[in-house]
DNA sequence: AATGAATGAGTTTTCATTCAT
DNA sequence: GATGAATGAAAACTCATTCAT
């Protein structure tokens, strides 16, 4: 038997894990069984024992592995120049707005709002996912603070909170899509910004109250 | 035991929903057994059988279970005053603001969070969500459309998109608050009405690109 | 509480012994529930449990009703005259061919064919079926010893066998018949009078084969 | 296990199905569980889910393998001299006249009668005797047809009719058999043939009746 | 390394029977 | 006497996991 090259490995455990993802999406954690997995991949019951040691670990790995792409593109974004791109960008992202119609998408849309249910569940899935936002806070957080030293947000706001509104934004988008698909990215986005730019209210009356 | 009333009957019904709420929340669809909301509601498995022809149709019933309280809330909130104090009482209201603490209310939140899973597979729980929102939309759309004729909220802005971010912005927060429970209400209702009150950004350069 | 006449309590155990034979001629002893026969009888669960200490009991007793009905028409055909004419008149009266059309009819004959079935598995009912099968080879085969002492039937034969060929054509006739509703009556008891009296054969050559 | 030959998982299959044969019989259908099944076979009740999909497929798979038996013993007795000779060989085989004492014989006797019920009520078996029946009368009353031009047969005699006769002695026997097991085969097949050969009435005033 | 046959614990559901009212 | 709510044992079937080849 020949000792097959660790690269081979890797290729093949990640092609278990989109197939897994795959399957995730498209029927919930529980309602995918092994076979199910198998079948997308191509793969039988056994082989995928040999990389995987229980269901729970692919659920585990497959969070891992969706992750490496949104983090990936979050990397990207945050190089962009002032506040306001990022944030645009970011929503760009997260969303996927220039690629809403490719399945894949879709597909990855339904397998994030698979894990919000499984977080509510599953010790590991929350504390990675608790992990994965906490990061973001504070890096995204960070570029709020900038924004507010630089006098462009108002400084009596907090800049975590700021950050979860904006991935409100983006989880709510999520959700809403999944129930309705023929929800559209595009004027959904422009609203989101017009309300995180002030566009909403034509009058101000009152306006302060929220911040004092 | 012979013929009881009807109302013995419906009680009863309600508190194996309530029960199977409960599992629900606590444990998602599909990881719920028909035992455990039997133990959870202290009935045997056999006597469920007689109010539930089966899971799926508790499934389903607990759906319209908690339908009727959010239903309930509205009805109520939209009673209120101009728009402003309408979406500051909604908000109030679907997040449950004033009884975060309440273990009721927590496991509520997991309910809905789980039902946004269950609605990417589930053809009957996602139309019925479809209706719930669609009924939404149109109801606060109406109160965007009466803002927006008396020149209160910029004409130019969609009153369903407008809806859409209202409820992301809920749907946001009960996803975050799952994975993270120390997630203060208060400051996340504040940072919201903040956004939405245009309270973001103190420059206002280019402040109408969001709106091309 | 009144105390009802035994001859009330007695009609109604008819009523519900015709329930449950028309329910275990359309499904059989162990496809049939308690409930079918509560619902084809109009009366409640508890009800039943009155009158019959258990499903078992049902059985049983549904054999014995339905024996009635077949006794009942053979003490009438015995008073019949000549061997022949009980012999036409019993296979008349076993295969119902007054009345093949009735829907009674059809259901009995299910009825007795899930008996078979039933008496190879349940001792109770082969026992009892043994019985009355004894009762009809004694009580046909003296009928047969009487035509062979007046010299109409070979002496040769074994009386209780030529009851058992009877048996077989009636038997057989049921078995087919639900098999293939469409079956003929009239066709079937002409050709097995046929056969019976001899008129199957033009050719003798080595007829005294049989006997030997 | 690795990949096994496909005539190891035919041969698997084929006793499965001698295990559910003889559980049929001894038990019916209905009051045989997939345990049942899985302990004479001496297999694990998932492993038999890998050979059959439900309960119902075993049933009708098991009269196809009984049927497999039952058309081979008729395309080796049709290759017999004449009629009477094809007609007692059948006889002989149907009614398993040289191995009454094997304890398959009775148990393959007692499957049938559990056929004959389970006809009465699932389409898929009535549908399936039906066709083996309808097969058997047409061959069968192929023979017949030519003894008819022959001229040793009765012309008079519809052909299909004489060879349900003939069907009805073995499926009388069967259920007699069941009733009664100490009935013996040879002299009930010696009164059979007795009968077949007229040879049961040694007068024959109003012999012709039957034929009018 | 891969295969897929086998296992058996666990799931949903049914149903005969009991018994409080 | 009748009712029907409740029970719980048992059934069919699923599926994660193991392991012989």
């Amino acid at each position: 038997m020949p000792k097959v090259s660790d690269s081979y490995l890797e290729t093949k455990r990640q092609q278990l894990l989109d197939a897994a993802i795959t399957c995730f999406a498209r029927n919930g954690f529980s309602e995918t069984t092994i076979e199910d997995i198998c079948r997308e991949a191509g793969v039988s019951h056994g082989a995928l024992y040999r990389y995987f040691p229980s269901k729970e670990d692919i659920i585990e790995a497959s969070y891992w592995r969706d992750r490496e792409t949104m983090t990936a593109r979050f990397a990207a974004a945050k190089k962009k120049g002032d506040t306001r791109r990022i944030m645009e960008e970011l929503f760009e992202l997260y969303i996927h707005r220039r690629d809403q119609s490719d399945p894949q998408t879709q597909m990855r849309l339904k397998f994030r709002v698979q894990l919000y249910a499984e977080a509510a569940r599953n010790p590991r899935i929350r504390e990675a996912h608790y992990k994965t936002w906490e990061d973001f806070l504070e890096s995204f957080g960070g570029i709020v603070r900038g924004a507010q030293e630089r006098g462009e947000i108002s400084p009596v706001l907090d800049s975590e909170m700021v950050t979860r509104v904006l991935m409100a934004l983006i989880i709510g988008f999520n959700v809403q899509k999944i129930v309705d698909p023929s929800l559209d990215v595009d004027e959904y986005a422009k609203a989101s910004r017009d309300v995180l730019f002030g566009n909403l209210w034509l009058t101000r009356k009152k306006g302060g109250d929220g911040n004092r």
